[in-house]
DNA sequence: AGCCTTTGACCAGCG
DNA sequence: TCGCTGGTCAAAGGC
């Protein structure tokens, strides 16, 4: 089953906030850091639920998204002290891997009109980044193969207007972000170059696939160390319907804009030693996924670690297009083996400003 | 000149 | 083994 018609067996409606975890093994290291500090997904999840700036009610994620571009002090904001023994750890159990996030005060309000706030400060870029939260390094306890496997997904989903149609479906996916902001300031409309996701992009594919009536684009960072890939879904109109990260970038974002959340601006410092010298592959180097999603949800839950945020708008609007739907995933290297998942590798080849061969690992 | 997008071909995995 | 599918390649052209 395709995760488009995975999709439609789901309540549409669905508001209820889920994160769902990966395998407890690896989601222990979540929970059990060196220092405790070491986040996982309920903190990067509880950063969501945050009220520090209470005059940010009621963003929709595009706004969000577009405030997080000039914002680069959303991450500070997290919150580590979240408790995960709380309905989050009650809620998990062996068999699901599935639990739900208690929502945290500040929320309330919110939640009351079925919905969470989102802080600013998150893009996707940011919230890829954002794996710099769950350092790719070996996990507590000197796991040396069981790494973290982080994944966080994040669903934004809100009734709105659909957007006027594009002039010009070139517009680049990092417009494609602000392109949600369309439909509530059009005046707003980027259609040209800009990464407001903070990177650079650059197309290497197109095609249309059976599990998406829309086309999808492959982009890849033009960074030239980087890994990073992007697939992007638009509709006939040119809106976006779907974007996934993969993999973590390994520098910084060349528009600062985009990644200046204390995730995105340390992450060049997380590349740490060992994801530099313990991976032969530089696409092994961490993987993580981001996907924005207009449309419903569509994921296996056995597959996916879902944060379901259901945007403001679509309680107090009520409008009738989607709010781009986000989930991140991240994992490390080693995850690649012991995650319980198959990967394949696609490709490798020698980019250009690259003297190793990039890699690509689904 | 360099970078980007487009697009058909190619490849690998899977059933 | 074969067809389907998703992902990548790479030539060509545009900006």
């Amino acid at each position: 089953m395709s995760e488009r018609e995975q999709s439609s067996s789901k309540p549409p409606t669905s508001i209820r906030p889920m994160i769902t975890l990966p395998p407890r093994s690896s989601m222990e290291n979540y929970f059990i850091g060196e220092s405790g500090a070491s986040p996982g997904p309920i903190t990067l999840v509880s950063s969501f639920f945050t009220e520090n700036e209470p005059e940010t009610d009621f963003r929709s994620f595009s706004q969000l998204l577009a405030g997080a571009m000039a914002s680069p002090t959303a991450v500070p904001n997290v919150r580590r002290d979240f408790p995960p023994s709380h309905d989050a750890a009650a809620h998990m159990n062996s068999g699901g891997d599935v639990f739900q996030l208690n929502r945290p005060a500040g929320l309330v309000a919110s939640e009351q009109l079925g919905v969470l706030t989102i802080p600013p400060g998150l893009t996707p870029a940011g919230l890829l980044d954002s794996t710099g939260i769950f350092p790719p390094a070996q996990g507590p306890n000197g796991i040396s193969h069981q790494k973290m496997l982080a994944q966080v997904s994040t669903q934004a989903r809100a009734r709105q207007q659909m957007p006027p149609p594009k002039a010009s479906h070139k517009m680049k996916e990092s417009s494609d972000i602000s392109h949600s902001d369309q439909t509530y300031q059009p005046s707003n409309l980027t259609v040209d170059k800009p990464a407001e996701d903070g990177y650079n992009w650059r197309k290497y594919g197109q095609k249309q696939v059976k599990s998406s009536e829309y086309p999808r684009s492959y982009y890849r960072c033009t960074n030239s160390n980087c890994p990073v890939k992007k697939k992007v879904e638009r509709s006939l109109e040119g809106q976006i319907t779907e974007i996934i990260y993969k993999g973590q970038h390994n520098h910084q974002p060349p528009n600062k804009r985009g990644a200046s959340n204390a995730q995105g601006s340390s992450e060049s410092s997380q590349v740490t030693p060992e994801r530099v010298s313990g991976s032969s592959d530089s696409d092994e180097v961490g993987n993580a996924e981001t996907r924005v999603n207009e449309w419903d949800d569509d994921e296996p839950q056995s597959k996916r670690r879902n944060i379901e945020v259901q945007t403001s708008e679509q309680a107090t609007n009520h409008r009738t297009v989607t709010e781009p739907r986000i989930i991140v995933q991240t994992l490390s290297e080693v995850d690649l083996l012991d995650d319980g998942y198959r990967w394949r590798k696609y490709g490798q080849k020698v980019v250009k400003g690259n003297p190793f061969p990039r890699s690509g690992l689904d």
